[in-house]
DNA sequence: TAGATTGTTAATCGATTAACAATC
DNA sequence: TAGATTGTTAATCGATTAACAATC
């Protein structure tokens, strides 16, 4: 966890403060953020007081203040450009969103054989020039949204093509490795989590009843 | 994390014994465990005696006795049966994946308006018809899968129906309540952090280099 | 001033690891 | 027996919280 939580953390500051902007307001306190994210206020100000962000003893943290903070931490690196390899229902479910406030682009998907040329103004290209596409454009991520079948090598040729961070949406566990980061997102997992959680407390339930 | 951890950890431990126990081995070792899941032998040892999971001082854990054993605790309560709302692009991904070997059957996705009766052998109905659904066949579970827009107010619905466990795939942060415990999966979140992450390790090369 | 909130220290808490005796 | 691995204790480590002085 650890280091990681902590950067996902900063992460939904920056949200809930640009939702608190949006809605007019222009100081927040470290209670209103741990209510937010679910944590308490004494983690709240851990955090930015370790960030040096700083506040007002008396009226809290300036918003726009903390989120210039925020994104100078985050790496404010304008709009970040990812590809999508798979376009079957899944890819075409991700490439119909749009990525853009949250601070990257889908530049493009790929497929074996893709079913049409575009795609929400998004190109579509056929997996063969994956390489020269990644190298021209700099790309450092990707997704994976091919079939469980292909998803090794695809994160194979994806590494190979000097993508540096994978989010892998095929119920397979990816191991990162020293050149490519790779996020699993099992939903497999999380369902299995959630009957487990729904269980236990039901079994709570019982219990304070009988 | 605490306790939500420890179980992910214990559902990990289950689908690699079931893959290991496919490649036809009997036994593994702590360590072959902490390999598998990137944690310590310690950890894994510890967690198994937690349990009460014993294994041969000599020729480590029988895997059939730890699968029994991970089997009764994460709640071997035979097939569970989810609900989809939202039928798109990313409805239609979820649809079409077979879940059975993780535990778990699609029963059925809902929609606003069905643009088909059935996918991948699953019945397709409109919304207004799942809480009579959902009541019948005592289901606790549901994906959110459906745009931004509508999600909170499926998620009430939801709730409202009396499922108990969500799954929500919409980019926004729904809150845990008493009644139904919310997982959010947000991938801009994911992708923001590969993108730190992927920056991180290329300024700690670019550092080594220097 | 009185009141509220930050910033920070010290305490707590829990998870993880090191290490080793027990034992197969 | 010699060697290897578990099971467990004590140590470590880090994250979170409580609490309060500083101060707006």
């Amino acid at each position: 966890m650890e280091q990681k939580d902590l950067m996902l953390r900063l992460m939904k500051y920056k949200r809930v403060l640009l939702q608190f902007k949006s809605l007019g307001l222009d100081r927040v306190y470290s209670n209103n953020l741990g209510d937010a994210l679910e944590i308490s206020a004494a983690l709240v100000r851990k955090d930015f007081s370790h960030f040096k962000i700083e506040g007002n003893r008396r009226g809290g943290y300036s918003i726009n203040r903390v989120l210039e903070k925020l994104n100078h931490l985050l790496g404010d690196s304008g709009l970040q450009e990812i590809v999508i390899v798979g376009c079957g229902n899944l890819g075409k479910a991700l490439l119909n969103h749009d990525y853009i406030r949250e601070g990257f682009r889908i530049a493009a998907g790929f497929d074996i054989n893709p079913s049409q040329a575009e795609l929400n103004n998004i190109p579509l290209y056929p997996l063969e020039i994956l390489k020269p596409y990644v190298l021209e454009h700099h790309i450092d991520v990707g997704i994976i949204a091919v079939p469980v079948s292909s998803a090794m090598q695809t994160a194979e040729m994806m590494i190979n093509c000097g993508i540096k961070g994978i989010l892998n949406f095929a119920p397979l566990q990816l191991k990162s490795r020293e050149e490519c980061r790779i996020h699993n997102v099992n939903i497999g997992l999380e369902i299995e989590n959630l009957f487990f959680m729904v269980n236990q407390s039901e079994k709570k339930d019982a219990r304070s009843i009988g």
